[in-house]
DNA sequence: GCCAACGTTGGC
DNA sequence: GCCAACGTTGGC
């Protein structure tokens, strides 16, 4: 099993978002970065943990863990001629963006705000800290148990 | 609102 | 295939 962080920003779709949401779950639409796409499309499996994190907001940080609960999804945004996130080069016959779908497992006792992240050494090479605007990114297991445990 | 980092586009 | 121009992300 593998972890992973999901950014969202908290005006469109917070934790607490997702956890209202029809069985707590979501299909990750809107991503429209490759190297994010090839992480989902291709890494990402059934089962697999994920941080929930807000960015663009008062205090960046960690808000909750989700779960991976389907792979292989065709992003519907992208075929949706009245959706912002609407590609044209992408079709039902060749799609261009796949997706997941996650559902809530539990929010954080209090968010890991990003400012106390970047104090710990062994959270220094997170990928969040280093490559700052991949919005689908792996977390090291130790790095995982790292913040349940020590923050 | 600023701006650094960095991804994408398109002319050549 | 290079690279300048441009657009987006996201912390501050």
């Amino acid at each position: 099993m593998n972890y992973w962080l999901l950014k969202s920003e908290p005006d469109s779709f917070s934790f607490n978002d997702l956890e209202r949401a029809l069985n707590k779950r979501t299909v990750w639409d809107g991503v429209r970065n490759y190297q994010a796409r090839n992480i989902m499309r291709d890494d990402m499996q059934v089962g697999d943990l994920v941080f929930f994190y807000h960015s663009s907001c008062p205090i960046p940080g960690i808000a909750g863990i989700c779960r991976v609960t389907q792979t292989d999804i065709i992003d519907p945004s992208s075929l949706d001629p009245s959706s912002k996130y609407f590609d044209p080069k992408s079709s039902l016959e060749k799609p261009r963006w796949i997706t997941i779908e996650v559902e809530a497992v539990e929010a954080l006792p209090k968010i890991i705000p990003l400012k106390e992240m970047h104090q710990h050494e062994a959270l220094a090479n997170m990928v969040l800290l280093n490559r700052s605007r991949l919005s689908v990114q792996p977390v090291r297991a130790d790095e995982w148990h790292y913040l349940l445990n020590n923050m």
